[in-house]
This record gives structure tokens, sequence and C-alpha cells, in this order.
DNA sequence: CACAATTAAATTGTACGCAAGTGAATTTTG
DNA sequence: CAAAATTCACTTGCGTACAATTTAATTGTG
């Protein structure tokens, strides 16, 4: 039986070390985004994570609480803090749904929106620290994405 | 100038999309490996970053914590106070080193060395979970260690 | 040797992530 | 249609991350 055999299969004792875990490489990688990105974000007054919300604003103004959590899969507790803090800072605004009592709509103000035109600074300085080419940052983002697919679904 | 040409180049649209960005990937599959430990990790009381640090102990205790901090790229802002719990829940024990005042020498407990019995059916589950052969793990780790090489030194 | 500079760890303050629980609004069901 | 179940956002509590500061110990320099 192929599938018990794979389940009792020894793991070689290299592939045990800290240096050598997948994940690992992908937690100490997303460390290392968040600090490249710090310098340059601190500028235009964003965290990283406020960043990927205003990406994710910046392709589609006006989306209620829910939706931004699940581009960005993060849950309410997450992002009710965050968004507070984008209002108070004046780049989003937050209206309860007259339609749906429940949802609050998240849209840019016109800071918010005035904001998106330092994508191509921004972009432009971490595709430098990358230093990888398209691409390559093409390869890396497919078999993540296949990863995360595969990770996510064995929940 | 190449250099300079590839500065101005512009970026395309689609490319500035939130799901097409690199770094995303990174951040949600970091946060998907996070959350398929979770269920494993409960088990034996840890949580994620204190299963990396029990992975550096377990490979060598006896380590202070400036060099497990250079492992796994933390500071001892995090660190202190992940340690101090791992010590409260008798898994390792902190001294201070006395050729040395300044440093702290963290080690394992027996219940700490005693755990490390439980690797092979963690990181057997995580296996299955990303469901992906040793030879694409390799190449992703591979990469992302490139990557993460790159965007530290560029700062 | 004295004193400035450096180093290690801890602490403080801010901001995520996420589980669990609350409360209000909407849907589903009997 | 009314009660039960669900949904949405918010809040609370805990555990990271990380910048900045503090304290104690060690090293480097004049």
């Amino acid at each position: 039986m192929k599938a018990h055999l794979a389940k009792t299969m020894e793991i070689p004792e290299e592939e045990k070390r800290l240096e050598n875990q997948l994940c690992f490489a992908v937690y100490s990688t997303a460390h290392a985004f968040t600090r490249a990105y710090k310098p340059i974000l601190d500028r235009v007054g964003l965290t990283y994570p406020q960043y990927l919300v205003m990406l994710a604003l910046w392709e589609k103004s006006e989306q209620p609480v829910k939706a931004i959590g699940e581009q960005l899969d993060l849950d309410s507790g997450t992002l009710s803090p965050l968004l507070k803090r984008l209002e108070q800072n004046g780049l989003i605004k937050r209206t309860r749904d007259s339609r749906d009592e429940r949802q609050v709509i998240v849209s840019l103000t016109e800071n918010g929106r005035v904001m998106r035109s330092e994508i191509d600074t921004i972009m432009g300085a971490i595709g430098q620290a990358a230093g990888c080419t398209l691409e390559e940052m093409k390869t890396i983002r497919g078999l993540l994405k296949g990863l995360r697919s595969n990770l996510t679904s064995a929940a």
C-alpha cells in the first residue's frame, strides 16, 4: 500500500533542520518583504497590511468589509481596527449599507484615490529590491498559489 | 542607458492588481501555513513561532538569545516574551552566561527534549497538507531563499 | 586605567492576526 | 408570520513583529 508507506516513511534528519523547512522559507521571506516595504511605505504613511487593503480598494472602491477580507484572507477582527486607522488618516470612508444595515461599505476618499499615483514608485522600488526578472516573479507566484491552495483546502 | 530605462518603464495595469503581487503571494501563503500548523501544534501546546524556536533548539540546545534571533531573523523584542512563555510552559530554561553576563543562554528542559519525538507527526501532517513533492518543495525553497537574500541585501 | 562606544537582553508602545464572544440585521424554517 | 439560525461587523484577549528606549556588562581607545 503506497499511501501507508508514504505516511510511515522516515523523514531524513537533514530535512528536519529549521533552514530546510519550506514553511520557514515562506515565513522569513514574508518578513523580508515587510521590511523592504517599510521605508517606502513610511513616506506615504501606510503600514504593509494597510497598503494591501489600499491595493484592493484602488482596484474597486465601495467594497463591504467582508469582500476585502476575502481578497486578503483576513477576518474582521484584523480589518476593523486597521480600517479605523485608515479612516482616521483620511484615506477611506465607512458607511452602513442602507440596503443591508449589517454591512459597512468601505470607499476611498479623494486623498485615498490620489495616493494611487504612488503605486509606480512603490512597485518600482520593490521590483528593484526583489532583484528578479518578471518571469521569475511569475514562476514563484504560481508555485506559491498552488501551495497556498493545497494548504487551505487541506483544512 | 538600460538602468534608467528600467526604472522609468511603465508597469502594466494587470501587474498592479493585488492578486498578482509576489509580496502578497508570499504574505498569504505564510498565513496559510500558520493556519495549517495550528490544529497540529495546538495538540502539543505550541504556537507556530514557538515551534520554529524549538526547531532551532532541537538542532542545538544551549544557545544565546541572539543566536536564535539570527537564525529566525527576529529581535529580542519578539523573542524575550516568547521565550518567557516557553519557559513558563516548562520547555526551556534560561540562565545568564557566567562568562558574559550580558548573554542569556537558552537550553531545552527534559520536557522540551522529549517533545522532539513529535517532529515526524508534525512534519508528516504538513507535508500531506502542502501536497507537493519533495522536489517541488526544494524548488520553492531555493527560489524563496534567493528572493529573501535579495530583499535583505537591498536594505 | 578610565571613559566612551558597543553589545545583549528586556521593556514599552504600536500594529497586526486570529479565536471567541457580542449585538444588531437579515434569512430560513416550521 | 414568528422563532430559530445565520450573517456581518465590532470588540476583547492573547501572541507575535518591530521600532525605540533602557539597563547592565563588556570592549575599545587614549
